[in-house]
DNA sequence: GCACGATGTCAACAGACGTTGGCCAACAGC
DNA sequence: GCTGTTGGCCAACGTCTGTTGACATCGTGC
């Protein structure tokens, strides 16, 4: 039993290794983790082997398991999403629609695959723990960020939608890939999408 | 091999039946086409089993497969989704966006367990099929639905935006459940949307 | 040299899955 | 009566899954 996911950091160690010493299971680890996140984000959850994993890391299925001790707690550990939004409040609140949407899409456009959000968002549709994360990163990164710019009751009434918007040109974009979504071009989008969000904020005129 | 899903209707039937004659394999075929929805819809289409389906429907596993051949024809034939639009041409164009809110809130709020259109949408972020379902339900739909409002230049470049917005709400309230978003009613959720899709239209000021 | 922990490989387990084919009970037509 | 179709149950197949435990190898400390 591997009640936790790092036994092997555990028990004696050298001592005179300089903290920053790089184990080989450090990158072992690290490629684990790479080869998960492409997987979840491509797949979702359940359609993710951990043998495909495994595979794409190039090692044995079971060291997934020595590793992270459970699909799911691999699942945990590679649930990492950062938005790095950027600080609304040093923007116009008028141009704040447009610096979120535009925010959005360069992350996306890049390379869909290996956007963190999207794998929340594909596999939080049908897997509990994941959509429990999404709340999460709602409740800890947008919510706050938006209640900055219209203040927190506004927010409460608000950021939610807004989050629905974002999230609803994610999912037609890049997962259920409408084709009169797909088609536009980023500043369509933002030129389409900017104005609405501006409306949802309360922004409007 | 059943080529077909519908062996059992095929060959020589009593010819002094009625047309409308109900035949017992009517009732379980629909019995399993109404468990099929409900899994598909709770936990989407990996993680529903026939096994589970056909506990519900309270037959063998291996009617389902006599009945439809195989898991992936059975869920093509649960996937019926009929939008119900309301006639957008017979509301004053400024009231399109309140009306196409209120309608997709008044057909999940009673049961969401039971929307195909929620059914469609937990799948279609994992399943191809699923997502192609979708692509074709826009297309045959709703972008006729909004062309016949706004233009069918304007909805070459909006209904998709639109579409994204609804399927927005209904991923963050139903799928997510954002609490933000479920906190809210029916009513304030058209307020604050509808003025929102009013921008994504071209109909704002 | 030796010992020992850290890494990794291999083979297998048990369970679930979709699917198959054989057998059985009705029931109608002859 | 017999025959054939319809509707259903049952046991099993083969495959894939997450997971486990036994065994090899590397590398460092003594």
């Amino acid at each position: 039993m591997w009640a936790n996911g790092c036994w092997h950091k555990l028990g004696a160690m050298p001592e005179h290794r300089e903290p920053a010493a790089e184990r080989r299971s450090d990158r072992t680890r690290a490629a684990i983790l790479r080869a998960a996140r492409q997987h979840f984000t491509a797949q979702g959850y359940e359609r993710t082997t951990i043998r495909a994993i495994a595979a794409d890391a190039d090692i044995d299925p079971s060291m997934v398991i020595r590793y992270f001790g459970t699909k799911e707690r691999l699942f945990d550990a590679a649930l990492t999403v950062d938005l790095r939004l950027p600080d609304l409040t040093a923007v116009a609140p008028g141009d704040v629609p447009a610096v979120l949407v535009r925010h959005f899409l360069n992350r996306w456009e890049g390379d869909p695959t290996d956007d963190a959000l999207l794998m929340v968002l594909r596999s939080a549709v049908t897997n509990d723990r994941a959509a429990e994360r999404a709340r999460e990163i709602f409740g800890v990164q947008v919510a706050p960020a938006l209640a900055a710019v219209i203040g927190p009751e506004a927010a409460g009434r608000r950021a939610g939608l807004v989050s629905a918007q974002l999230l609803g040109l994610a999912l037609t974009r890049y997962l259920l890939r409408l084709p009169t979504v797909t088609a536009l071009t980023p500043d369509e989008v933002v030129a389409t999408l900017a104005p609405a969000i501006r409306e949802t904020l309360g922004l409007g005129g």
